[in-house]
DNA sequence: ACCTATGTTGATAC
DNA sequence: GGTATCAACATAGG
């Protein structure tokens, strides 16, 4: 289930490889995939149309059509959920292909080619012109001080706040855990309570994180990930780790390095 | 078979 | 307003 890294790679594969093709039919059939659409609405809006850029901010991807003039595509993968052009997928990080009986909104190119939302829990998204002031600012793009207030206030845990899209965008529960093991921060502490210094390398931790992820192929390949399980160790210490719901999520850590 | 788990978001309730 | 909980979806695994 992808978090910033998949759906920055899945941005980077729409740029790639399906700017400037034009749309000659679309498949919007999928009522909860295209809500609050109906079918034939996305359809009457995009055919025609020429990709012209592929945009992100956090887990949200929106595409541009006809350099600008034309309207908006906003996609999210959701919980399961890839791109595939022609015979390319980036998103999800299971096997690269998928099923295409998820195929859940498909985009058909006048060169016969195809890009496609497959989703296997069809909790991805495909909508006309999203919304995307509400997401906070990219959580690889923020500056030091806007981290320090967004981020260094209130009284949820730390992870509730890190993974709240309106205060920062892109941080889901794997990047939440790997990040925080990283700058040794609990997940439980209120975020009101760290100090500057803390911020600081929780911010440069995170950048650290979301840059190795996107290289590596996802967050599934976080130096933590692979010990997030019940009973597993701390790669660093040895520790048996933590686990327990903190902001409605499952989280692990380290008891003994993470204060 | 049945129950639990899952990387997201949004609506709802206090 | 801030925070917590549950539901939406569909599959995988014990």
């Amino acid at each position: 289930m992808p978090e910033l890294p998949e759906v920055e790679r899945a941005r980077a594969l729409i740029a790639e490889r399906a700017l400037g093709r034009r749309i000659a039919a679309v498949d919007d059939t999928d009522t909860y995939v295209c809500r609050p659409h109906q079918p034939g609405e996305l359809a009457a809006a995009f055919t025609g149309r020429t990709l012209s850029a592929a945009n992100r901010r956090g887990k949200a991807m929106w595409i541009e059509t006809d350099d600008g003039e034309g309207p908006i595509l906003g996609l999210h993968l959701g919980m399961a959920g890839r791109i595939v052009v022609d015979d390319h997928a980036e998103g999800d990080p299971a096997p690269s292909d998928g099923n295409p009986s998820w195929d859940r909104f498909t985009l058909h190119f006048e060169d016969g080619g195809a890009l496609t939302l497959r989703d296997k829990r069809r909790l991805g998204r495909a909508v006309l012109d999203p919304r995307i002031e509400a997401l906070g600012p990219d959580a690889g793009e923020i500056a030091r001080d806007a981290f320090r207030e967004r981020v260094g206030r209130g009284d949820a845990p730390l992870k509730a706040r890190l993974m709240d899209q309106a205060v920062l965008a892109g941080v889901g529960n794997l990047l939440a855990d790997e990040t925080l093991w990283r700058a040794r921060l609990s997940p439980v502490r209120p975020a009101g309570s760290l100090d500057d210094d803390e911020l600081d390398r929780l911010r440069r931790e995170l950048r650290a994180a979301i840059r190795s992820a996107i290289r590596l192929g996802g967050v599934h390949t976080g130096e933590l990930i692979e010990h997030r399980v019940r009973g597993g160790h701390c790669p660093r210490c040895g520790a048996e780790l933590a686990r327990a719901t903190v902001g409605g999520r499952t989280t692990y850590w380290c008891p003994v390095e993470q204060t």
